[in-house]
RNA sequence: GCCGCGAUGGUGGAAUCGGUAGACACGAAGGACUUAAAAUCCUUUGGCCCGAAACGGCUGUGUGGGUUCAAGUCCCACUCGCGGUACCA
C-alpha cells in the first residue's frame, strides 16, 4: 500500500473544511486556551520555508491542547499596512490595497496547504475598515485620556478639566484654544514638537525601534534628526508598569532583559546648580550623587533649553556656529565619527557642596532626551567626561582611594571615597545614599527615577496606513465623533508627497470634515467655520498590530473592539509565538496598548501575552559551483567542490551561487543547471572523481551512469539574490505537508536559529512511509507487554516534549517506537490507534487516515490524548542483595538474566560510589540507569 | 563597551534533576535484491591502539583551571561565534 500523501492531504483538508472542523465557539464548558502566532506582513515574495516554523510549532501545541480537551482559539490574520506595498505603488501606480490583497490570497493559499488548524472565519487584516475602526477608536480614547501618575492609571480628560475648573481660577478666562493647548501635554495621544527621526528617502518619520545605527530598518536609508510637530503616544508614562509587569510573565529571560534594557530604569538624583551672576539654577540628573566633589565642569546638550540663557555675548557666535554644525550632522555621521567636540558657553555654575566655580560647556555627547539634558561632569569617574576633560584641558579630581586616573577614568561603582568632604571613607554605595539624603534635606535636589523609554512617535507621512480620525479647528486637533468611525482611507491620484511637501493624503479631494453634517466632504468646501481640514498623516505600522489579538476573540463585532463576554471568556493570549526582533517594538507597544485598555476597564487582563516563545530564524543554505578562472580558462568549466583544494585549482576558482532547488544533497543536477540560465548552457565540469566525462561505463549492458558534481555550501540570509530560497509549496508537492511539518521540527530546537537544509528530509519522509505501512491489516488482538511498553514510552515522551516545546526530540521518539513496533510486527488496533493520535499534532493528515484505518470515529483531531500508564514501563529487572565490607548492605537491581559473576563485577565497579554512599547514608541513589543501588545501613 | 545566548563526530542534532556522551537522522563505505537504475532491506561508521577472538584498552563535548565518588551539564578565568543595545550621565 503506497503512501500517497497528496491524495491523503487533499482529502482530509477538504473534509475538515466541509465540516468546519476548526471553527471555534466562544461558548463552551471546556477550559479555554488561546494560541497565537505573530501575524505576518504579506510580502510580494510569498512565504519561504522559514516563515512556517513558528506556525507549525503553535499548530502542534494547539492540536495537542485540543486533544487534551481544551477549547482552543488559534487564529490567523494579516498585518496589511506597510512600506513595501506603498513603495511598490509609488513605482508602479498600482494601488497598495490591490497588491496587498493579492499577496494575502497567496499567503492563505500557501498556509492552507500546510494544514494548519486556524479558524479562518476569524481572520483579520489591519487595512480592513472594519478592523481599523477599532484602531482609530483606541486612538480617540488615548486622545481623550491623560495619565494620572499618582493613581498610576489613565483617566478621562474630563476629570482633568474638572480639576482645572475647580483649582485654577484662570481656567474659565481662557479661550477654547488656550484650554486645548493647556490640555494637550496631558493627553496620552498628544501633538508635540519633538526631535524625530526623519528619513528623507522614505519621506516619513520613524520610531526609535524602526531605526538602527542611523539607518531605517526598512530599506536601510539614512535618517536625520528634525524637530517636527507630530502625534505621540505617552508610552513613557507606562514605563514603571511595563517594567514591573515583566516579572509576572512567562517569557524567556533574554527577552525580558531586552525589554528591561529598552525601558532603562535608573535610580539617581536631580540636583540644582546655581549660576554665577544669575538667579535661576539649572537642574542635572546623575546616578552618581557621590561624585559631586569631583565635578570640574558642566555640559549641556546642544538642544537644551538652558543653552540660550547661559551663553554669554562674547561666546554667542562660537556657540551658534557649533549648534549649526551639530544640526547639520546626520545621525549616522554622529555615530560613525565619535571625536570629542564642544564649546564653552562663557557661564559658570557653583558647586553646591564646594562652592567652586565650574565652567559650563555644550557638547553633543549629552542627549537632550534623557534626564534633564544637562550633566555634571566628573572626569575622574566617567570615561566620556574624561575624554572631554583631556581634550579641553580641564582638571581631573580623583575621588576613590587607589584609583589611578592618569591614563583613564575609573568608572566602577566600588571603592572608598576620598577628597569628598562629608563622604570621605565611605563605600561608594553608602556614599550615594548619604549624598541623596543630604541633598534632599538641604533642598539642593531630590531622588528621582529616570527611564530611557521614550514616547512613541505616531505620525507617518505616508498613504498606506490608518487615517487619524482628527480634524483641525483653529489650529487645534479635534476627534471625529465615535459614531462616525471608521474614517475611511480616501482615494488619491498619487502616492507620493504633494508638490508642497504635504504627505500623500494631501492629494485626496474628499478630505475635509463637515462638523455640522458629520461627514467627510470635498476639501474645497473648507471654510474653517463648519468645514475643517482633516489630518494628513497616517498611523504607523504598529498601530494595527497593537491590539489585533483582542479582535480575534470577537472579530465580527460592530459595536466594540471586543465584547465583554468574549474577553472575559478568552482573557488573554496564553501562548504567543514569534520572532525576537519584535522585542522592543511590537511587544512594548502591545503591552502599552493593552494596559491602556485595561485602565479603561475594557479588557480584563493587564498583560496581553502570558507565555511567549521566540522561534529562531531560518537562515538560507546557499550552494556554490566553482568556475575555473586559472590559466587557459574558458569561463565555462566548473570544478567539483571536493577538488578545489587541489594545487591545480587552489585559488583559481570563483564560487558562484547556484539555485539550491537544482541541487540535491549537495549534488548538482547538471541538466537543470545548463537549462537554468543561458550563460550555463554549455557548461563543462570536472566531476568528483577528477574526470570530465559525464558518464561512467556501466558494467551492466553498457548503459551509462551519470557522474557527480559536488557543490559547496554556506549559511547566509535567505534571499532571492543568493538563490537559496526554498518555497514550502515545492516541498509540499514533493514530500507532502506532513513531511514538511515533521522536518521543520526535526531541524533543531525551536528557539535556535538554523539554516534550512533540505538534505535529510528523506529521513522523516521515510519514517512516515514506514509508519504508514503498519496500518495495512489491523487486528483486534490483545497487545503484548512489549508492545504496550513501546507505546507508553512514546506517550510519556511526546507528552513531555509538547508541554516543554521540545518538538524536535519527539520525532526520533516516533521513529524509535515505529521501529520497535515494526520489529514486533505489531498490527494491533489497541497500539496503532493511540499511535495515530500521538502523531496527529505533528502530521495531522496522515494521522487522520491512520486513525480511520483503525475504524476511529469522527476526526482524530477530536480524539482524546492517550494516557501514559507507568505500570507498563517498569524495567524487567531483578534485585540482588549484596554485602559490602561487612558493613554496608545494598540491593543491586539489574536485568533479570545477568549472570552472578557479572553482578559481582558491577559491585566492584562501584566500590568508590558505595564507600561514598555509605559515608553519607543516603537512602536511594541511581548509579547507572537501569541498575539501582539501594543502600541500607 | 555593556547585556543576553551559544560552541558536542563529515553534517543537523540527542543526552529533560550532576549518573553508560554521540540517541535519531543525513552523508559515507560495504552488502542483498535488480538486466540496470530507482525504491527497499541488512552491516559498519568519534579518534587512536592491542588482538585469532571481545561485553578489550586508551582518549574524547572550544581552551586552561577548580568542585565532586562521578562534569557536556556546576564554579572561576579565557578564546571564538551569534543576537540585542550603545555617548542613557
Amino acid at each position: 500500500m503506497e503512501y500517497n500523501f497528496s491524495e491523503i492531504e487533499q482529502k482530509w483538508q477538504a473534509e475538515w473544511d466541509k465540516q468546519a472542523a476548526y471553527k471555534v465557539s466562544n461558548e463552551s464548558n471546556k477550559p479555554h486556551y488561546y494560541v497565537l502566532d505573530m501575524f505576518p506582513y504579506p510580502s510580494g515574495a510569498g512565504l519561504h520555508v522559514g516563515h512556517p516554523l513558528g506556525y507549525i510549532a503553535s499548530d502542534i501545541y494547539s492540536r495537542y491542547k485540543r486533544l487534551k480537551g481544551f477549547n482552543v482559539l488559534h487564529p490567523m490574520g494579516f498585518d496589511a499596512y506597510g512600506l513595501p506595498a506603498e513603495q511598490y505603488a509609488i513605482q508602479t501606480g498600482q494601488h497598495p490595497e490591490k497588491t496587498t490583497n493579492k499577496n494575502i490570497d497567496r499567503y492563505i493559499e500557501q498556509l492552507r496547504k500546510i494544514g494548519f488548524c486556524y479558524d479562518w472565519s476569524r481572520q483579520v487584516k489591519t487595512c480592513d475598515p472594519k478592523f481599523y475602526h477599532w484602531t482609530q477608536w483606541a486612538f480617540v480614547q488615548m486622545y481623550n485620556h491623560y495619565y494620572d501618575p499618582v493613581a498610576q492609571k489613565a483617566k478621562p480628560i474630563a476629570e482633568l478639566v474638572a480639576r482645572f475648573e475647580k483649582e485654577d481660577p484662570h481656567w474659565a478666562t481662557l479661550s477654547e484654544k488656550e484650554q486645548q493647548e493647556r490640555l494637550m501635554p496631558y493627553r496620552i495621544a498628544y501633538l508635540a514638537d519633538t526631535k524625530v527621526n526623519w528619513c528623507p528617502a522614505l519621506g516619513t518619520v520613524l520610531a526609535n525601534d524602526e531605526v538602527s545605527e542611523g539607518l531605517s530598518v526598512r530599506g536601510g536609508f539614512p535618517v536625520e534628526q528634525r524637530v517636527m510637530r507630530q502625534w505621540c503616544l505617552r508610552v513613557s508614562a507606562y514605563a514603571p508598569r511595563l517594567l514591573e509587569g515583566l516579572d509576572r510573565l512567562d517569557w524567556t529571560d533574554s527577552l525580558k532583559d531586552t525589554q528591561r534594557n529598552w525601558i532603562g530604569r535608573s535610580e539617581g538624583a536631580e540636583m540644582q546648580f546655581n549660576i554665577k551672576g544669575q538667579d535661576n539654577p539649572i537642574t542635572i540628573f546623575t546616578t552618581r550623587a557621590d561624585t559631586v566633589y569631583g565635578v570640574t565642569f558642566m555640559v549641556l546638550a546642544p538642544e537644551s533649553e538652558y543653552v540660550s540663557r547661559l551663553t554669554t555675548d562674547e561666546h554667542r557666535a562660537e556657540v551658534e556656529e557649533y549648534l549649526a554644525w551639530v544640526k547639520r550632522r546626520t545621525e549616522r555621521e554622529r555615530i560613525a565619527d565619535r571625536k570629542v567636540t564642544g564649546v564653552f558657553t562663557g557661564s559658570y555654575a557653583i558647586n553646591p557642596l564646594t562652592n567652586a566655580e565650574i565652567p559650563i560647556y555644550i557638547s553633543d555627547y549629552v542627549l537632550s532626551g534623557y534626564g534633564t539634558g544637562a550633566i555634571m561632569a566628573v572626569p575622574a569617574h566617567d570615561s566620556r567626561d574624561y575624554a572631554f576633560a583631556k581634550h579641553f584641558n580641564l582638571p581631573v579630581i580623583p575621588l576613590i582611594e587607589g584609583a589611578d586616573v592618569s591614563e583613564q577614568s575609573f568608572d566602577a561603582k566600588e571603592g572608598i571615597m576620598m577628597n569628598s568632604g562629608i563622604l570621605n571613607g565611605l563605600e561608594v554605595k553608602d556614599a550615594i545614599a548619604k549624598m541623596k539624603e543630604y541633598i534632599t534635606n538641604t533642598g539642593i535636589g531630590r531622588v528621582t527615577i529616570n527611564y530611557r523609554l521614550r514616547d512613541a512617535i505616531f505620525s507617518r507621512q505616508r498613504y498606506w496606513g490608518e487615517p487619524f480620525p482628527i480634524y483641525y479647528k483653529d489650529g487645534m486637533p479635534y476627534t471625529l465623533p465615535e459614531e462616525c468611525l471608521p474614517l475611511q482611507l480616501p482615494e488619491v491620484k498619487e502616492f507620493k508627497p504633494t508638490a508642497t511637501g504635504e504627505p500623500p493624503l494631501g492629494h485626496a479631494a474628499m478630505w475635509a470634515w463637515d462638523e455640522q453634517n458629520r461627514k467627510v466632504v470635498d476639501k474645497q468646501l473648507i471654510d474653517n467655520k463648519t468645514v475643517f481640514p482633516i489630518e494628513l498623516c497616517t498611523m504607523p505600522g504598529f498601530a494595527g498590530s497593537s491590539a489585533y489579538y483582542l479582535r480575534y476573540m470577537d472579530p465580527h463585532n460592530d459595536e466594540a473592539l471586543v465584547s465583554k463576554q468574549a474577553n472575559d471568556y478568552w482573557r488573554q493570549v496564553d501562548l504567543y509565538l514569534g520572532g525576537s526582533e519584535h522585542a522592543t517594538g511590537h511587544l512594548i507597544y502591545s503591552r502599552f496598548w493593552n494596559k491602556f485598555l485595561y485602565d479603561l476597564g475594557l479588557v480584563c487582563e493587564d498583560e496581553p501575552f502570558r507565555k511567549l516563545i521566540n522561534q529562531g530564524m531560518i537562515q538560507g543554505r546557499s550552494n556554490f559551483v566553482y568556475r575555473y578562472i586559472g590559466e587557459g580558462a574558458s569561463g565555462n568549466l566548473y570544478i567539483s567542490y571536493n577538488l578545489i583544494g587541489n594545487p591545480e585549482y587552489k585559488d583559481k576558482v570563483q564560487p558562484i551561487h547556484v539555485d539550491v532547488n537544482i541541487v540535491h544533497n549537495d549534488v548538482l543536477d547538471i541538466v537543470a543547471f545548463r537549462n537554468w540560465m543561458p550563460e550555463y548552457k554549455n557548461a563543462e565540469f570536472v566531476f568528483a572523481d577528477g574526470t570530465s566525462s559525464e558518464v561512467e561505463d556501466n558494467p551492466y549492458l553498457g548503459s551509462a551512469m551519470p557522474k557527480q558534481y559536488i557543490c559547496g555550501w554556506a549559511v547566509e540570509k535567505m534571499s532571492k539574490s543568493m538563490y537559496n530560497v526554498v518555497n514550502p509549496d515545492d516541498v509540499v508537492a514533493k514530500y507532502g505537508a506532513d513531511t514538511l511539518r515533521l522536518y521543520e521540527m526535526f531541524l533543531g530546537p525551536l528557539e535556535m536559529s538554523k539554516p534550512w537544509d533540505t538534505n535529510g528530509i528523506d529521513g522523516v519522509h521515510r519514517f512516515l512511509k514506514k509508519a504508514w505501512n503498519m496500518y495495512e491489516n489491523i487486528s483486534d488482538a490483545e497487545p503484548t507487554a512489549e508492545e504496550l511498553k513501546s507505546l507508553h514510552k512514546l506517550i510519556k515522551k511526546v507528552t513531555w516534549d509538547i508541554e516543554n516545546f521540545s518538538f524536535n526530540t519527539s520525532i526520533p521518539a516516533f521513529m524509535i517506537a515505529q521501529n520497535e513496533l515494526y520489529t514486533l510486527k505489531c498490527n494491533k488496533r489497541a497500539i496503532l490507534e493511540p499511535f495515530a493520535i500521538l502523531l496527529a499534532p505533528y502530521a495531522p493528515h496522515i494521522a487522520e487516515e491512520m486513525y480511520h484505518r483503525c475504524n476511529g470515529q469522527g476526526f482524530v483531531i477530536d480524539a482524546a490524548w492517550p494516557e501514559c500508564y507507568e505500570a507498563y514501563l517498569v524495567e524487567d529487572t531483578q534485585k540482588y542483595p549484596v554485602q559490602f565490607n561487612g558493613k554496608v548492605r545494598f540491593t543491586l537491581e539489574c536485568p533479570k538474566d545477568t549472570p552472578k559473576d557479572e553482578v559481582e563485577k558491577l559491585v566492584l565497579a562501584h566500590e568508590d560510589t558505595a564507600r561514598y554512599l555509605a559515608g553519607n547514608a543516603p537512602k536511594k541513589v541511581i548509579v547507572v540507569p537501569g541498575r539501582i543501588v539501594n543502600i541500607v545501613i
